[in-house]
DNA sequence: GCCAACATACCGACTGGTCGGTATCAATAG
DNA sequence: CTATTGATACCGACCAGTCGGTATGTTGGC
């Protein structure tokens, strides 16, 4: 109900994106089961009422901070300036760079909401876990042509390992290098770790022949 | 208090112990947050009074449960078979067998305690993100040593990385491959991340310049 | 007796969720 | 032009149940 096709916002700017904006911030930063009804009307300066108009649970607005947090990346990726690249690797180290650009201001600016909400509910809501996932695969999906392009020019093949999985250890060390910074407050441990994934990257596609800087 | 040693558990097998027991399975299951004192002292089959004996509050009882999470996986990792071999990249590749070994069974079984604890902790309860802090950087620095060796017998100097951070680095790859895990519900995306970590490290230590062994 | 180790009953604050109501706008009829 | 209808957006008091935590036992070893 209430809104019939979640679209990016043209009819209305008010209750349910302030809600959405809101869920972003407070659910990156005390997680999912941390964050009450209560405090997200708060954040977002409504009240419950319009909480319960827009979502029919606290559980359906998980459902829609994820997929408005696929909708909200998607975009930002699909507009960042590694797509210019002639070159496949290029593009792919230059998203790889990009992330990396990406890690600044406080925890809660640039950890990822759904790599913190699917830890706590892929028990316990099946519907927010399969939110989460899709806007996990779908990133990596974005990147998988690249990184079977770059295969394909380097003449790789019978590797061991595909481009989709590449693709999806690439968000792992993104998710991981999250948690790392969250225990150690410090981004510093989550910046080593993408320069690691940008080594092992560069490794992979320098063949025995060819240099790489 | 309660406990002045925090021993392995030679005192009092009983409630405190299978408390922290419950404790490991629940959090795993449903976060910190999503973990309530009575869902504990259930599955730990002990009353709401002996929780608060052994416990002066929840958070007290994250914190120790990181504590002996941190004892837990330190004896295990102690006498894993990785460190009898002779060279050091040799056990440096072992212990990411070892882990890999480790991915078996349903996802509490073998996801990280403090991993899902600090994602919701670190903000809110400083002391559960120490605890958990603690416990990743501990067993981290006791793969540090083992890859400087590797290192040095490689002959690897310069090489814009340290041994401590690609020991953290394994941690980031283990614990971002949880978090995938759960989004598909399924090991395998963590199995080849593991695998991908192991070919960097293979990668890393085949460098063509100088060879010492 | 005494104290640690539990058990039972209970509390007040808070939780997600409900419900009757209001404000506003568009369409339609008279 | 006004009146009516109806749909949507939002308000805020309220509810029943749950939460972490406490107060008061009871038991058993030393």
């Amino acid at each position: 109900m209430s809104n019939p096709k979640a679209d990016t916002a043209p009819t209305n700017p008010s209750a349910r994106d302030k809600l959405l904006a809101a869920g972003f911030a407070v659910i990156r930063s005390k997680g999912y089961s941390g964050t009450t009804v209560d405090e997200l009307c708060a954040a977002a300066g409504v009240t419950k009422g319009a909480f319960f108009h827009h979502f029919k649970s606290k559980e359906a607005l998980g459902v829609a901070a994820a997929d408005y947090w696929s909708e909200f990346t998607g975009a930002l990726f699909a507009s960042a300036p590694y797509h210019d690249h002639a070159d496949p690797l290029d593009r792919v180290l230059g998203y790889i760079d990009f992330r990396r650009l990406l890690l600044s201001g406080e925890l809660p600016d640039y950890t990822c909401l759904v790599g913190t909400m699917v830890q706590e509910t892929y028990l316990t809501a099946p519907a927010i876990r399969d939110a989460c996932h899709a806007s996990i695969s779908g990133h990596a999906r974005t990147l998988a042509p690249d990184i079977q392009a770059a295969m394909d020019a380097h003449g790789m093949r019978d590797t061991g390992w595909t481009a989709e999985s590449l693709a999806l250890h690439t968000q792992v060390v993104l998710q991981g290098a999250f948690i790392l910074a969250k225990a150690e407050d410090s981004v510093s441990v989550a910046i080593d770790s993408v320069d690691h994934l940008k080594r092992y990257l560069t490794l992979l596609f320098s063949q025995p022949e060819e240099k790489v800087s």
